[in-house]
DNA sequence: AAAGCGGGGTC
DNA sequence: GACCCAGCTTT
């Protein structure tokens, strides 16, 4: 493994801290959460950019802050509407556990978010990187928060080879940002770093030419840019083969059902999917007089659809039916006609089939 | 330490 | 296709 132990004794820590706080205050983007950068709209805004491009999570947090201003609006509103917000934006466990938190912040901490890393590491869904972030940014306290940029930016800089893919080499990070972290303004710091990684320090085809931090850089000294940061690759998702089921009661009204409260997808609504892995299909009219009581007539293949997750694919096969009957049907699912449907959360992939109604 | 957890953009 | 994104929780 090389030494970067010695290229962090050369780094001229003072020049570096000034070149990149000063680079950021001249080309920083223009983004909401920094207007008015209380500890409230870092911390949302940090929860949503957790493995979320900022182009993508902009027009979320308006909508998100339009409807919970303060984290006493947040802490009273419904599980359901929150996540109604999050639809779209992916890993719906962010919006439950930031609720869960927040309801902490009022009823613990009088509303105010806690300010050093003890309390605030406690709460749910904030870890080292958001504890970091909402010090440094809200409180301008020196904290390191290290995310996927910071340890591509720091690797080139400093010729670190270590896999950034494992869990322990985040410390490592860690404790080379707490040398070198500006006391002066932690957050330029800390916001630069990563604003470098976003539009300089790029995974592909860094911007070398541009970089404020160009004399600092072993890897751009021993041209490496391209080939750090080390980063070991996951293996592949698997497919899993589901029917989905449209189908319409004598009013017209269509059945969805509340996923279940852990797991994936947690808490959002679907239209029925059976497990054609588990299941013959020729055995589904069965399975759906088991499961729901009533007496299920397939029409036809609607749509194929192919979702892609991180960690599996969904291959769908949409089909419309009707049963006769079939009003309300217990707590597998309910008739809803589509203005109530769509005021409920869908995942994206459902949220495609409801375009089909 | 590794797996589970979304969705979209880039190359 | 593969990669990656202002990561955290659970196992």
């Amino acid at each position: 493994m090389y030494d970067y132990q010695s290229h962090l004794e050369e780094l001229d820590i003072q020049a570096f801290k000034t070149d990149l706080i000063q680079w950021f205050k001249e080309v920083h983007r223009n983004l909401p959460w920094r207007h008015d950068p209380t500890p409230y709209h870092v911390w949302v805004s940090e929860i949503m950019l957790q493995q979320t491009k900022v182009d993508t999570v902009i027009p979320y947090y308006h909508r998100f802050m339009e409807k919970f201003p303060t984290p006493e609006a947040l802490a009273k509103a419904d599980e359901q509407d929150v996540l109604k917000v999050w639809e779209g934006l992916g890993y719906y466990s962010r919006a439950r556990n930031l609720q869960t938190a927040v309801r902490e912040v009022v009823e613990e901490y009088n509303g105010k978010v806690p300010d050093n890393p003890k309390e605030l590491g406690k709460l749910k869904g904030v870890g080292p990187y958001t504890k970091g972030a909402i010090l440094s940014i809200a409180f301008q306290e020196p904290i390191p928060a290290v995310d996927g940029n910071v340890m591509r930016v720091i690797s080139r800089i400093l010729r670190i080879e270590e896999d950034i893919a494992k869990a322990k080499t985040r410390k490592i990070f860690e404790g080379i940002i707490t040398e070198i972290i500006s006391q002066h303004d932690p957050s330029s710091f800390n916001q630069g770093l990563m604003e470098l990684g976003a539009l300089v320090c790029k995974p592909k085809n860094p911007v070398c030419h541009e970089c404020p931090l160009q004399v600092h850089c072993q890897a751009y000294k021993h041209d490496l840019q391209q080939t750090l940061p080390i980063k070991s690759t996951s293996k592949a998702q698997k497919t899993k083969r589901y029917a989905v089921l449209m189908i319409r009661n004598d009013n017209g009204e269509i059945l969805v059902q509340k996923r279940p409260e852990k797991g994936l997808l947690a808490n959002l609504w679907q239209f029925p999917m059976i497990p054609l892995d588990e299941m013959d299909f020729k055995n589904l009219i069965q399975w759906f007089r088991n499961e729901y009581g009533l007496e299920l007539e397939l029409d036809k293949k609607v749509t194929n659809i192919k979702h892609v997750f991180s960690h599996l694919v969904w291959q769908l096969e949409v089909y419309s039916a009707t049963v006769k009957g079939g009003h309300v049907v217990s707590d597998k699912g309910i008739f809803l006609d589509y203005g109530e449907l769509i005021k409920l959360p869908f995942p994206v992939s459902h949220q495609k089939i409801i375009q089909l109604i």
